[in-house]
DNA sequence: GAACCTTTTAGAACACGTTCAAAAAAATTA
DNA sequence: TAATTTTTTTGAACGTGTTCTAAAAGGTTC
């Protein structure tokens, strides 16, 4: 997908001044109401030229998120009292997310469209094709082995379901129009209980 | 959204025929291989006509979702022995879902992307929008409700988790790379499970 | 049937994301 | 420095879904 690969510092500088047009611009009239020709003018690279760059306009919208996504993680490991309880640290880990995404809740439609999508040229759940989901998937797995429920391959699977219920979250909260969020407080509470149940159950 | 009422007998042939023309093309070509002026080529009808019955290509789609689903559900219902156990049902449903929509991955990946987007003008998850969603709910509550595990308000929102459980396994389905799709078939178990857990909880 | 209104149709035009062939700029080699 | 190759940039052109204007067809009323 994205080169990602440069031969020159020049280059590297405008793939940076392209990225920053085109994540101003998104955070300030949304994705669809962003065009490539407007992401052109405001980065001063002709329109074709953005594509050396980027695969696609979505592409660039993936980059913001990457970007966001690892501060959340970063911020997330410098917390200074994580304890080793798996399901306060998911519900915690999965409220620090939302609070990052909530001014970009218009971009995250289409991140989660594009997260669906297994045919989609960047599909974030395609570990081949992107790293985001790498990032959060060791974290996830990270937080499961340190509280000690499981380990190997069993933390890796269970890494994977916890991942896969916060994605579901993160769907429930797009749609969310309760007050504050109301709503999706309390799935995010369901899913430490759940959490919690499997982890009894698999004690048993 | 799409325009239902129909003034003449002709009208209402026409819009048979032109669904008629885009189904044939998407299980044909695809949804992203089948375009607008296919459809306008196949059914006869003008290019710009096309807009008069449906308010876009995905309409076109979702239209198709429609009716493959009420097939489904009338089957289900029509179906002999089914019991009053909650699990059951719902893993049954959803495999009998599955079987049926397994020809149309492709489609479903469309689908799927709308459903998942709450802005979308035909976003299905908005009960307001579209009846399909109404459909399935009303299944899913009269399960829950033959089953005797609740009533009334608290029936209503067991319903909604567990289409919403539904409709992570048919995204699931649709990454499931598995030979015979048996990782999906896990997940059906895992959810059937899930379901009777939630049930004896409720209970105590 | 004529006048009128409503429903339906057509296809040109538009805006968009993307591709392409070729030019310009930069790096490399001699 | 000159020649050559590689990287970067350009903007026209393409195909797409959708919108728009205006015309055709159908229905209604006198």
């Amino acid at each position: 997908m994205t080169k990602t690969v440069f031969r020159t510092k020049k280059s590297a500088q405008t793939f940076e001044n392209v990225l920053k047009a085109a994540t101003d611009l998104f955070r300030l009239k949304g994705f669809h109401g962003t065009t490539m020709r407007d992401i052109s003018r405001a980065s001063g690279l002709g329109l074709g030229a953005l594509y050396y760059y980027f695969d696609s306009k979505e592409a660039l919208l993936l980059r913001f998120y990457e970007v966001n996504s690892s501060g959340t993680i970063a911020e997330f490991r410098a917390l200074p009292d994580v304890s080793n309880n798996l399901p306060d640290n998911a519900a915690r880990f999965l409220r620090l997310k939302l609070t990052n995404l909530a001014p970009y809740r218009d971009l995250m439609r289409v991140v989660v469209k594009e997260a669906v999508d297994p045919e989609s040229p960047l599909c974030p759940l395609n570990p081949a094709s992107s790293d985001i989901l790498a990032a959060n998937l060791s974290l996830v797995r990270e937080l499961v082995e340190v509280s000690g429920t499981a380990k190997g391959q069993e933390a890796q699977e269970l890494a994977q379901g916890l991942w896969l219920a916060e994605m579901g979250v993160i769907t429930y909260w797009l749609h969310d129009r309760s007050p504050n969020f109301e709503a999706t407080d309390r799935a995010i509470e369901i899913l430490r209980a759940a959490v919690r149940l499997s982890n009894t159950i698999a004690r048993v």
